[in-house]
DNA sequence: AGTATATGTTATAGTTTTATAACATGTCAA
DNA sequence: TTGACATGTTATAAAACTATAACATATACT
């Protein structure tokens, strides 16, 4: 898979409520597949279990196997590189925007 | 509109490479509207306009009427709190992946 | 005023994504 | 090995999103 479509994964992934709560669940520590389920009472466990899926594909998630349980732990770098991608290293985003407007402001 | 709503809102716009090739044209300076549509040759200049408009409404782009023209800037304020949600300031992600592992296999 | 330029709005067909149901595999413990 | 548990796969209806066309407004210049 090219470089270019892993990126559209990443962003698919974090475009779904559901799928940013349950990086919000990993966060911290891991989580068996099932232990995910088990916070979204209102879902349906397949819907759960495509979401993961969707995440997985993406690389924001990746998983061990330790007997019928399947542990679930957050790669949060992926989400360095959208950080990477667009904020400025050498000035904070307030004064990025201020730049801005004073380069515009000077035309 | 809430916080929650507002965060959605984001994401989605992310969700497209069209917009976020939009993102990356704002990145260094300022662009019009009609220079927006000119980098996508291939789309319709409504569709460019409308994703404008999704971003806009995410609150990644902030924009300026200046006489006929409108001067459209990227906001990274939001790009930066998405890094906030998932990245843990103390640990870079490669040192926060081998502990989770750890804490699992100490099991 | 009249014309060209630059931008903005609304409706809709086509495409993609989400939630669910039905079905299926692998592991543990008695 | 039998039953219960934990997880995984495939198909499909409903919902959401994208690209486009048709229509509309605002500004600058002569």
């Amino acid at each position: 898979m090219s470089s270019a479509k892993k990126g559209d994964l990443v962003f698919k992934a974090l475009a779904d409520r559901r799928r940013r709560e349950i990086l919000d669940l990993l966060k911290d520590e891991p989580k068996t597949t099932g232990d995910i389920c088990a916070k979204f009472k209102k879902l349906d466990r397949c819907t759960v279990m495509q979401h993961v899926g969707v995440l997985e594909r993406a690389g924001l998630i990746f998983s061990k196997k330790v007997g019928r349980f399947r542990w679930n732990y957050l790669n949060a770098v992926p989400i360095r590189e959208i950080y990477d991608r667009w904020i400025n290293k050498y000035a904070s985003p307030s004064v990025e925007i201020l730049t801005k407007l004073k380069h515009d402001l000077e035309k």
